[in-house]
DNA sequence: TCTTCGTCTTGATCTCGATCAAAGAGATTG
DNA sequence: CAATCTCTTTGATCGAGATCAAGACGAAGA
């Protein structure tokens, strides 16, 4: 019923457009959503992070590219069992509009970004995120400095802003400049001060993009 | 148990973050959800029109701002009796969850829109969405000149588009000069030719934007 | 050690859309 | 039919981010 499938950091899952005859979650790893158009233009309209559910129940069609950002390992299941499964246990169907609800108001909370912050403000809401999200997966309380590894390269990062990688690098450069984040290599990255960061975001002072 | 508001063009239905204890659908007019920065920068998040649903199932407070664009008539359901509905009819909950994963496909498309589109193929997409409903609501068929008005102000227009009200206006002037839109007035719009509109969208020649 | 390759940084310049400013076009009111 | 008022158009200028173009930095392999 259930089995795994694993991928290399760059392959792609599933293309947009592609019969997708399962769904999953993530296990370890991340992979991104993104849309392309025919010139080439991306954008990335959602980032998996493990625990994140993948599939439509009731599509067929994958609406968009899946992508694996670094190596990964997903759970599965096929669609139609699940599906069946989902008709029988009304349990299933609600806890699955919870998580679609989720995600809207996450693309929502995105669109606010792509539309209307400046690139400063992009890169540091995206570090937030980043943040934050390490930061409870590494269960860490209190408010010392955040340590964590950024998950993408500067074109992912582009690609997620609606950014060149060039302004990318150089919004990070200014930050690192300011002392707002420190950088040990490329993705290493130390935040002394996370409420100075979000103050670069342009979110409320408390974290309404994350919950 | 069920009910209808009213609202006149520019009333709030609800402000982001209060207390929202109905869920509904829209009869007549048009809505938008949005959200603001405390600066006051804003984004329309999504369009609401006659037959779409408002309101999260398990969710207390409204997530955005949600105004009545032009004359507004709602039905309602009270939250908590439309929630036990839920919970008995499983066949609710699986059409809203239908429902929730379009609303999410058109937010991610918007998030494309929002972060690689420029400005003339922003305007160009958005009144193809609007032709294309207005014209599935008009049930013409053919593919003669569609006619229709537009039922947003320029400041709504650049909400939605994140651009400025300017720019709008001097792209809309643009697609009027080159013959691509016809205005007559400020928003009564003709298309001569709709295939012509869509090559400046962006978009696939084939309508991936509405299904 | 040298090469190569992928990723990232930095500089110089250009351009699209923002911003600032003024005026037109319709409605509504006194 | 002036006097507002709101919405819209258009012009002039500015600036953030894109684009074009070198290099720098590490890692991996010979």
């Amino acid at each position: 019923m259930k089995y795994y499938r694993s991928y290399e950091a760059g392959q792609t899952v599933v293309w947009s457009g592609d019969r997708m005859d399962f769904v999953g979650s993530v296990v370890s790893g991340i992979a991104s959503l993104s849309q392309t158009m025919e010139d080439g233009r991306t954008q990335m309209v959602g980032l998996l992070l493990p625990s994140d559910f993948v599939g439509r129940p009731g599509r067929e069609l994958a609406p968009y590219d899946v992508t694996a950002t670094t190596d990964l390992v997903m759970c599965c299941f096929r669609k139609k069992p699940f599906e069946s499964m989902m008709m029988e246990t009304p349990h299933i169907a609600q806890r699955l509009l919870e998580m679609t609800l989720d995600e809207l108001d996450a693309a929502r909370e995105w669109m606010l970004l792509l539309g209307r912050k400046t690139a400063r403000e992009k890169i540091a809401s995206l570090i937030a995120i980043i943040a934050r999200r390490g930061a409870t997966l590494q269960l860490k309380g209190g408010d010392g400095p955040l340590v964590f590894d950024l998950p993408l390269t500067r074109v992912a990062m582009s690609d997620y802003l609606g950014l060149t990688l060039e302004t990318v690098s150089r919004q990070i450069s200014a930050l690192r400049n300011e002392g707002i984040i420190q950088l040990e290599g490329k993705r290493h990255v130390t935040i002394p001060d996370f409420q100075r960061l979000l103050n670069e975001s342009g979110d409320d002072a408390d974290g309404g993009m994350l919950n």
